[in-house]
DNA sequence: GTCTATACGAAGATAGAC
DNA sequence: GTCTATCTTCGTATAGAC
């Protein structure tokens, strides 16, 4: 309790090097939100953090997981803690969590960019990420979904797992075509989805 | 009907350009399918082609151009002539369009790529390719919904434009949900999403 | 471990020769 | 119209100072 005793000299450099990436990471998270994901290379991003591009392939490895950790962190900042009520519906879930991301400035566009490099071959940390979001993602709905069906909000007949994908899907790409065309009927066609899970007996 | 008559003076050296650039429209295709979008530079394939980077350049103005002509072209190709029964369900309508298109390497992740650049800046070429393509199709589907409802095949108490839009965002999603995880209930999802438009009566 | 300096090859764009 | 030559910028890799 008195003095802190420094850390072991074999891992104690290790400090501030996380305190470090974690201030580059901050950083970048602004530039990126200023200047769009597409423009942001790796030594405009080292030219505004203050270092040289050369520094950010040491903490990050590459380009593209530094877009994975930004991203990464941008929800973790931007995200609420998780809605503890299990009768929230699944529609609702991704309601939400639209409505935060498009609160952070770049922050879909940056999800779309990172998934259409999952999709290409020789680009492994975008295909992890994708990937591993998919599987969680779609594991939490369905979960949910089981949960809503027991009480009666989403109706007995219908496969869960389906149910999550189908959610999610829907929910990515009325995203997109709302970003493209602020017109499109993004909320309708969610609520229209909602209702359709919930049953004849809907309101 | 006896011979054709050559376009005049003033405009018939276009033809050769314009065959000159169906051909490299062509082998850029064939490039495509094989190497995948994402490495095929404006390079590798004026390399491929036989010319050199600067003659694409001339004829498509810049890569994304040439990158949306060739989406465009094969999509034109493969599809066949488009359904004319009206009485085919919006669902049905994608289920074939997604077939087609899984048979053209590389063109789901194109489309992919082409709708991430859409939404960033700087991008015009591929903006408007995504903005046109969406409303197109949004049109397009949710004439076919009307049709529908009014033979019965799609309950009548939804919104026409709520369901295309919803219909385009869930086959697009599942697609690249099914390109990073074969596991995932694509068909489930799209069949569960018909059945809960048919209507309570569904079989 | 942390980081700078530097070099390399490849990329898209463009000016101007032919 | 077509293409060579060149410009700038990119991501990555390495060597070595601290």
């Amino acid at each position: 309790m008195a003095s802190e005793r420094p850390p072991s000299p074999t891992r104690g450099s290790y400090a501030k090097g996380v305190a470090r990436r974690q201030e580059i990471l901050d950083r970048a998270i602004e530039v990126f939100a200023q200047r769009g994901a597409d423009k942001t290379s790796l030594r405009a991003i080292a030219s505004e953090v203050g270092v040289t591009h050369a520094a950010l392939a040491h903490y990050f490895g590459s380009l593209e997981e530094l877009l994975v950790a930004v991203y990464r962190e941008s929800e973790r900042k931007g995200g609420r803690r998780p809605v503890a009520d299990p009768d929230v519906t699944p529609v609702e879930i991704m309601r939400i969590s639209a409505r935060e991301n498009r609160e952070v400035a770049g922050l879909v566009q940056l999800y779309s960019m990172l998934v259409a490099s999952a999709l290409e071959e020789g680009h492994p940390a975008a295909r992890e990420f994708a990937t591993d979001r998919f599987a969680q993602q779609r594991e939490k709905l369905a979960t949910r979904v089981r949960s809503n069906q027991r009480a009666g909000l989403i109706r007995a007949d219908v496969d869960a797992d389906a149910v999550a994908a189908l959610v999610i899907a829907a929910s990515d790409g009325l995203q997109t075509q709302w970003l493209l065309d602020p017109d499109a009927p993004q909320d309708a066609a969610l609520t229209l989805l909602e209702d359709l899970l919930a049953g004849p007996q809907h309101s």
